[in-house]
DNA sequence: GTCTATATTTCGATAGAC
DNA sequence: GTCTATCGAAATATAGAC
């Protein structure tokens, strides 16, 4: 460890990351990785041996940043209404800090479902769906968290996915942040008006 | 009208759209587009001189798809309430007939922000704006009310824009024209309760 | 490990016969 | 309009010197 060589493995990764979750698989290209890392094609196919390798890498690490700690969450002994509070702030915490996440992961999952399976969200969906099916006794009442659940995520992660829209209907793009930080307050709030409907 | 070749393009303009709307600007190839149209390269390029051409015609036709309606009917003389509604069937009807819209329109816009002012979101955003603004005297009221068509928005468009990842929550990907069904109701019936947030 | 050079394929686009 | 043939550029990946 602190060798030149893991510096130089790191920028790599980091480049990739930022780059892969700003085109996509498709539209981010070897060449620019290269220069954008400081190094050239060769030495990146000795690091990862495949385009393929190296995103399913980033990948990988962006669908647990993304779902990580929900199931946890959910399956603790919180009250609900704790509960939904901290997916809440969990969610405006990882996003503000990293906008793009969203887009990434739906969009590269929508065009190649494969990676539902190869990645280990084969592990995160059946966990999220125990996570919820334990909070719950009768089919009628797990289906009913299932949604509690699903609005919520979608009040918190809508607005990220959106985001080039949003700002440009805010009319400043700088007022995003401001605009979302309002908005973690408000989706709290309104959480716990889904509880009682429960 | 009527001719051969207007079939012949037609169909084209088809596939484009469902391509496209699969498999985003990059990931499409033309020579997957003319196979699948029953054409050649050439042909392709007759029609539409360059693929970006070929994109913007497909990808225009997705943003109306998207939003077209929405700020006539946040401007119509119904009670909020009714105008949630509409608004909620329009997009749950829509995005069932058509569930990839979302993506592809904020993967595209999020890769490349210019689409916003390319296309008429130009006129789009600031269109919604002052029809939110026109609801509302005072600028505390206009944010609620953004708050309040942004929560809409997001509880009808975010199923469908992570539709592999619910598909696989839901167990059965058969199930999830049933669950976008029940969640039609429910999101409606939520709606009441955030605008008594207002 | 890191580089240059290159192999190989595939891309978008054009030329020109019919 | 529709086709075949092909161009030139750019893509991923590999080979081999250092």
């Amino acid at each position: 460890m602190g060798k030149k060589s893991d510096i130089t493995k790191a920028k790599l990764v980091d480049t990739a990351k930022a780059l892969f979750l700003e085109r996509g698989f498709d539209g981010l290209k070897m060449q620019e990785l290269a220069d954008k890392a400081y190094i050239n094609k060769g030495l990146l196919h000795y690091y990862f041996k495949s385009k393929e390798a190296l995103f399913q890498a980033v990948f990988q690490e962006a669908m647990e940043n993304l779902f990580g700690g929900v199931a946890e969450e959910l399956l603790s002994d919180h009250a609900i209404e704790t509960k939904m509070h901290v997916i809440i702030d969990l969610y405006f915490d990882r996003l503000s800090a990293n906008p793009g996440l969203p887009i990434f992961v739906l969009s590269e999952i929508h065009k190649n479902p494969t990676l539902n399976g190869l990645i280990n969200l084969g592990d995160v969906a059946p966990m999220l769906m125990s996570a919820i099916s334990s909070q719950m006794d009768k089919p009628e009442e797990i289906e009913s968290f299932l949604h509690l659940v699903l609005s919520v995520v979608s009040l918190c992660v809508f607005p990220f996915a959106a985001r080039p829209l949003l700002s440009q209907l805010i009319g400043d793009v700088n007022k995003f942040e401001a605009f979302v930080e309002k908005r973690r307050g408000y989706v709290k709030n309104i959480s716990t008006h889904l509880i009682s409907e429960l």
